[in-house]
RNA sequence: GACCCCAUCGUCUAGUCAGGUCCAGGACAUCAGGUUUUCAUCCUGAAAACAGGGGUUCGAAUCCCCUUGGGGUCGCCA
């Protein structure tokens, strides 16, 4: 009893690399249902296309759910998730079973091999276009006699193996979201099952799947609501039980475009056709010719990312990686996703995932598209990275610059820390200090000046010009006892009230350009402490001695 | 184009299923003030929506219909 009535739903992305956030909010949603009711959460690979298909650092997603918390109890194993008694979990591995599956319904004469190529096919669609017609397969190979078959197989002909679908009115789907929804039994055609590669198509290995792996709920976007009608159809030839299904309104772009894990790809394609592009120092021309030959053929993403480079374009954070390395926090992303499709109802918009596993239902999912808006996921970020006390930021912020900022942990442990804690307010993202604070990394002499106005009045302009105030605070900062954030404050504090009529300002603008070489920065004293004395000491000579270049730019 | 889905501030949404307490609430963004050693915060305030039209009803953001708009699908991709 328990087996049967246990609640199972599943993730089953393509092994296409990273996971976009459209792919994580559905996963999300399967994990969260699945918990909210003690079953089990699947993971499976639908890796049947060959084409796309090809090397383990495709499986880079399994890092990405990780990342989110999105744990799946069965599924690829990947440290510490994963296993299960359903398996294989990978399509690819599953062949034997769908051809089991294929032979049996060939047999009870409820699908049929076809031997028309992709070009006549191609044709075919093409002529209906143009008469403006909707397009179906004709059944034609349905008319083919045994004997004919036979010759052809022993012809070894490629062939595809297509459903007859039953001649009925309509096909009616229970959605859990949108209710019933119809589809004319005239709009599902006599589909492909299995290619001409021996693979079976996307809609049989997941009916096959969904079935062998006990799968009671379907939660997908409604790209895939029609592909239920046929889906039910295999269902239905092959005597199996109907999942529930819910099809879930799809993520968009701000500007109103299917958010979709090719953007990036979309992004360089319209930059290199606007531009003319024929050629690129980081795509070699045998992949760039593949890549022009189809719009599908879409470059990796460590390409794409070079040739980004190259071009000086900025590709759109699509990815949950994307986001991870911007310096967004799981828990954010996780709170933010969920409110993409889902809302909790009242004012509550700030939660955890153990809320969500508490709360998810299907009632309160919402049936119409929505926005990825980045500024509000940013506010979002800002709030949690502010509620945290200092030294779990400190951890995280650690984390973050082993992972995409090594450099800055030259700092060694003490300024570390240091820069950790004067960072925590003044950062919206975990990346945030690593952009704003290189000149931390940069050497004395090399501390290049902008040539802004708000760097010159800070140096130049007023009454006693920063540049005095620098000469008169060196002999103070040389002396300071121990070089620490409240001894500086105090020298330098005690400085501003004996010569800035007790205007810090007006001494600490002219400090923080000397050593950073702008006008932003945390904190001075903190930023005086992580620098140290003799580097403080250095960077004012330095400045100094760039005295008149500075004041004679405008 | 055909078929399907959807429709509250610019955006995410509460309210819709069980019509009145909603001249519509919150959040982000925007704008105006204020705090602050810079940036970022933070505080206060403002502007901002029931797509349009018809019904049903004593009464409609809520129910029905049409129009319009947005989205999806139309592969030997998944």
């Amino acid at each position: 009893m328990t087996e049967t009535t246990e609640i199972r739903t599943r993730f089953a992305p393509s092994p296409s690399g990273h996971l976009h956030v459209g792919g994580a909010r559905t996963a999300l949603f399967c994990w969260a249902y699945a918990r909210r009711h003690g079953g089990r959460f699947v993971l499976r690979i639908e890796d049947t296309d060959q084409k796309r298909s090809s090397d383990a650092a495709s499986m880079a997603f399994l890092e990405d759910l990780k990342w989110l918390g999105i744990e799946w109890d069965e599924g690829p194993e990947y440290e510490g998730c994963g296993g299960g008694h359903h398996g294989p979990y990978f399509q690819s591995q599953r062949v034997d079973i769908y051809n089991r599956y294929l032979d049996q319904l060939i047999a009870e004469g409820k699908a049929y091999r076809a031997f028309e190529t992709a070009e006549e096919l191609e044709a075919a669609r093409a002529k209906a276009r143009e008469a403006k017609t909707d397009y179906r397969y004709d059944r034609a190979a349905l008319k083919l006699d045994d004997a004919t078959i036979e010759t052809y197989l022993s012809e070894n002909r490629p062939h595809v193996v297509r459903l007859r679908t039953p001649d009925v009115d309509e096909i009616v789907i229970h959605d859990e979201l949108l209710g019933d929804v119809t589809v004319g039994g005239d709009e599902i055609d006599d589909f492909v099952i299995r290619k001409a590669d021996g693979y079976p198509t996307y809609h049989f290995a997941v009916v096959v799947d969904d079935e062998l792996m006990g799968i009671t709920h379907v939660l997908r976007g409604q790209e895939h609501l029609k592909n239920t009608a046929r889906h039910m159809l295999i269902q239905d030839a092959l005597g199996f039980r109907r999942p529930q299904y819910l099809h879930m309104s799809l993520t968009m772009n701000v500007d109103g475009s299917k958010m979709s894990k090719r953007d990036k790809d979309k992004a360089l394609r319209r930059f290199v056709k606007d531009r003319n592009l024929t050629a690129s120092e980081s795509v070699d021309a045998k992949t760039w010719q593949w890549w022009h030959s189809e719009k599908d053929n879409q470059l990796d993403l460590d390409v794409a990312e070079k040739l980004a480079a190259e071009l000086g374009i900025h590709l759109p954070e699509i990815n949950v990686d994307d986001f991870r390395r911007a310096g967004y926090l799981p828990e954010v992303m996780v709170n933010f996703l969920a409110l993409l499709g889902w809302s909790p109802g009242g004012d509550v918009e700030k939660f955890d995932a153990d809320f969500l596993v508490e709360n998810f239902n299907f009632e309160r999912m919402i049936k119409s598209p929505s926005k990825f808006d980045r500024d509000k996921l940013m506010a979002f970020n800002l709030d949690a990275l502010q509620a945290m006390d200092a030294e779990e930021f400190h951890r995280r912020l650690r984390e973050h610059a082993e992972r995409y900022h090594p450099e800055y942990l030259e700092l060694g442990e003490d300024r570390f820390r240091l820069f950790a804690e004067c960072n925590q307010a003044r950062s919206k993202t975990l990346e945030d200090p690593f952009i704003s604070c290189r000149f931390f990394l940069v050497d004395d002499d090399a501390i290049c000046y902008q040539s802004t106005k708000t760097v010159r009045k800070a140096l130049v302009k007023g009454e006693v010009s920063g540049f005095a105030h620098l000469e008169n605070m060196k002999p103070v900062l040389a002396e300071v006892g121990d070089w620490s954030v409240s001894l500086l404050e105090q020298a330098v504090e005690q400085y501003a009230q004996e010569n800035a009529g007790g205007n810090l300002g007006k001494v600490a603008q002219p400090l923080r350009v000397a050593v950073t070489g702008g006008t932003v920065s945390p904190g001075i004293f903190e930023t005086l402490a992580i620098l140290g004395r003799e580097s403080v000491l250095s960077r004012i000579d330095h400045c100094l001695s760039q005295r008149e270049t500075i004041a004679a730019t405008k």
